[in-house]
DNA sequence: TTTATATTTAAGAAGTTGCTTAAATAAGAA
DNA sequence: TTCTTATTTAAGCAACTTCTTAAATATAAA
């Protein structure tokens, strides 16, 4: 930002937006790291994996791809990132690999999948 | 998707998957609704305005500017988002515009402000 | 060992996001 | 009206996402 005559305005309440400042520094990491999960939730497809999960408790890319129309490549890359971020672990079987919600985000992402149900109850009924 | 040989394993639960197909086609447009707000909220920088604007009551795009030290053009950006899927809304009063949270989303973004808020005491303390 | 199955990885293309700068709009004050 | 302040809008660009296709890896079966 190299606009230095940045609009502070003439009524701004400094003390406000001092607590602010501060605000943001108290919950220091905590604001990526969030931002970080709801990102992954952010997307329909990983939105809809998860909530597979959920339901099923654990299913192989193979059937996800098939489940959700899409290459099994572009499911991979998906399941990839979710374990990158501890949100799902795989456990091999033979040859499959079988995916699953791991407790660690379950908080976190549990509401969404009430909020889907009810959601479309409504739309539904 | 042109990869028709695709996987479908030997050992595959076709009611499963099914079953799966349908629990989606049931849920309808609430996957691509809920991954649309959860994505708003999946930037850090969104995420801080939601964040500060449950804190502070209201705000203005110059203040929030000042706040996140970016520029106001860049938040200004950031709250039409937020505007246009309905998570915000603004008031006049003169020449300031004063955005605050709506009820509508209230409910899903709530339980994100706890989150920061534990996840950095656990941190700090 | 060779072959088939399940998955991952990598390179590349197309689309999206989030900033920048400059210009436009809107309201208040001189 | 002209000038200042607060905000929005628009064009452009760099970085990121998400897919595609092809190749690599890993396990099991012939």
């Amino acid at each position: 930002m190299e606009n230095n005559q940045s609009c502070i305005r003439v009524f701004a309440d400094k003390d406000q937006i001092n607590h602010c400042r501060e605000l943001l520094q108290a919950n220091g990491s905590a604001f990526g790291q969030l931002s970080g999960l709801l990102a992954l939730a952010g997307n329909e497809v990983r939105l809809k994996i998860l909530f597979l999960l959920e339901e099923e408790n654990e299913l192989c890319p193979c059937d996800l791809s098939d489940i959700l129309g899409m290459s099994i490549p572009a499911v991979s890359q998906h399941l990839r990132k979710l374990k990158d971020k501890n949100v799902i672990e795989g456990r091999r079987e033979g040859q499959t690999i079988f995916y699953s919600l791991k407790q660690e985000q379950l908080t976190l992402f549990h509401p969404f999948f009430k909020h889907i149900i009810n959601n479309s109850n409504i739309v539904t009924v």
